[in-house]
DNA sequence: TAGATTGTTAATCGATTAACAATC
DNA sequence: TAGATTGTTAATCGATTAACAATC
């Protein structure tokens, strides 16, 4: 794998590859050129052996790319054999909802534990995940080292929690609170989902002018 | 208002504007530069400017932008001010968590109704938004013509959804199944949120390499 | 008025696309 | 072998940044 510095374009668009190579995997699919792939995205066969390239040579002059190889060097690196460990925090309506449909291990996640203050949910299981009291966190961080914090908590305490689990060690962070989160300490990564920000852009789009 | 042909990129960072002046406003700000709103999002004051400039001049030389003035035009171009209304299709986790938390009306977005198959459900209100059957999608949309629907269906149901919705009328669509959607009806708008590739993506930037 | 800051034009940078020699 | 398709280099396109005259 070179790497060396890849653009965040290219970084975004490795999931929608991964995606469309499972699929034609699904389908049985075993071999594919980039041109065809590329039809199929609505991409040009450039970009997707120009982006391939950052990380290695897949495929083959003549016959392009094996569709389950590819998928599995793609999957290698995203990370999604790694078995990251994760953790919600905040086990409100959003909390839950990503608690059951959510496919943690499609993506090579391991869903430990959830988080929260209420009484009404300390305690129980959620499909299979123990909701512990948030005042157990430091005990089980320290013995369970989780990879990634999902932040479900109310904006108003989102920068607050944020901080106590970095302090505590972990790094990622997929942050459903519509605010921005900071820190100074070095190697902790982001990733926001912002929903109004999503919902405002097609906003845009159907407006008209 | 200018527009011509904004970009993709342009666009996408209107919310981030709109989040950013809202809160300078609830601070009591009145006025801002470029160049100190630059300094506080991370992004350089002649990015703003350019941005701003695709759809009017909203400053004055000398003095910077009001910032209350400033937000409400930004709400303008995403069309905040427009009422648009909103169904919620696929009462299910995430539907919920949608219809209880998410803000609509912060958006400029009506909730008028939600539906779901599951007998469970429909006839109950949640958040004050009545839950109604699927067959009764037809009548409701001819009556009430929403200009956006929220997909939060089963993926297998998905683009057969979104093609009967379609059918009746509707071109915007908040799609949070895992599925792209096609369609070859002309303004059809499909904002995509990915959950998986979001969290790929933060796999791949935790992952040592 | 003098200082500050805009809107816009020009320069730079990076990302996408095209072209093609290498080769399966 | 001939045809197909890669990986990579070069060309193009678009987006970001810098510079500055206009002006509040």
């Amino acid at each position: 794998m070179k790497k060396q510095n890849v653009s965040d374009a290219v970084i975004r668009r490795l999931p929608r590859y991964y995606r469309y190579l499972q699929d034609l995997h699904l389908k049985g699919t075993v071999r594919i050129s980039s041109s065809i792939l590329g039809e199929k995205m609505g991409i040009t066969a450039s970009q997707i052996r120009q982006d391939l390239s950052c990380f290695g040579e897949f495929g083959q002059q003549g016959y392009g790319y094996n569709v389950e190889e590819l998928r599995a060097e793609i999957g290698h690196i995203l990370g999604v054999d790694e078995s990251h460990r994760v953790i919600v925090v905040g086990a409100g309506n959003l909390g839950r909802a990503l608690i059951h449909n959510f496919r943690f291990p499609d993506a090579g996640f391991l869903l430990e534990a959830a988080f929260d203050v209420s009484p009404d949910l300390v305690g129980r299981e959620l499909a299979g995940v123990p909701v512990l009291d948030m005042s157990e966190l430091e005990r089980f961080v320290a013995a369970h080292r989780p990879d990634v914090a999902v932040l479900t908590v109310p904006q108003a305490v989102a920068q607050r929690t944020a901080d106590r689990l970095i302090d505590l060690g972990i790094r990622g962070f997929w942050n459903f609170t519509n605010v921005e989160l900071t820190s100074s300490v070095p190697n902790v990564r982001f990733e926001d989902v912002h929903f109004a920000d999503s919902l405002l852009t097609l906003s845009y789009r159907i407006t008209e002018r």
